[in-house]
DNA sequence: GCCAACGTTGGC
DNA sequence: GCCAACGTTGGC
């Protein structure tokens, strides 16, 4: 199957895209949310991710890959839940805001948009390549 | 700090 | 199985 591309969404305070950088990657876990988890379990080897900071900076930031597809979340007793494993790609040039994003008409159907409280979520390929562009990347 | 959106829980 | 109450997230 074809690579897909996603945006997941953390506070910057917790951890911010600046200690992924320096860590080279983290496991991507403590998700508690059905449907989030599900986009979890579809991701796949090498599949594109944009970093988003919610919160104060509510800015998309970067880009990442999943390195490990899902497995069971290390820090859940539940075995249902899952995390997988992702590794900085490249940092935008400048980081697109949420403002702006809801201002680009090509944008108002993500669910970044319309469903703010979802922490991952799946983006099309034209979406994913707008953003990039917007960020300053090709 | 407020509130909207959404999820979860528990009483019936 | 419905729905009210409550908790959480995140934008403003």
């Amino acid at each position: 199957m074809s690579k897909q591309y996603w945006l997941v969404k953390q506070e910057p305070e917790g951890y911010p895209w600046s200690r992924f950088v320096e860590e080279k990657g983290t496991f991507w876990d403590g998700v508690r949310n059905y449907q989030a988890r599900n986009h979890l379990r579809t991701m796949k080897k090498n599949d594109l991710v944009l970093y988003y900071h919610s919160g104060k900076e509510r800015a998309v930031v970067g880009i990442a890959r999943v390195t490990r597809t899902a497995y069971p979340d290390p820090t859940a007793d539940d075995p249902q839940w899952v995390a997988v494993d992702l590794a900085p790609v490249k940092a935008f040039k400048k980081p697109v805001a949420l403002a702006e994003i809801k201002s680009e008409s090509s944008l108002s159907n993500i669910a970044l948009v319309r469903q703010s409280r979802l922490s991952v979520m799946p983006l099309e390929k034209q979406e994913f390549e707008k953003l990039q562009k917007m960020g300053g990347l090709q």
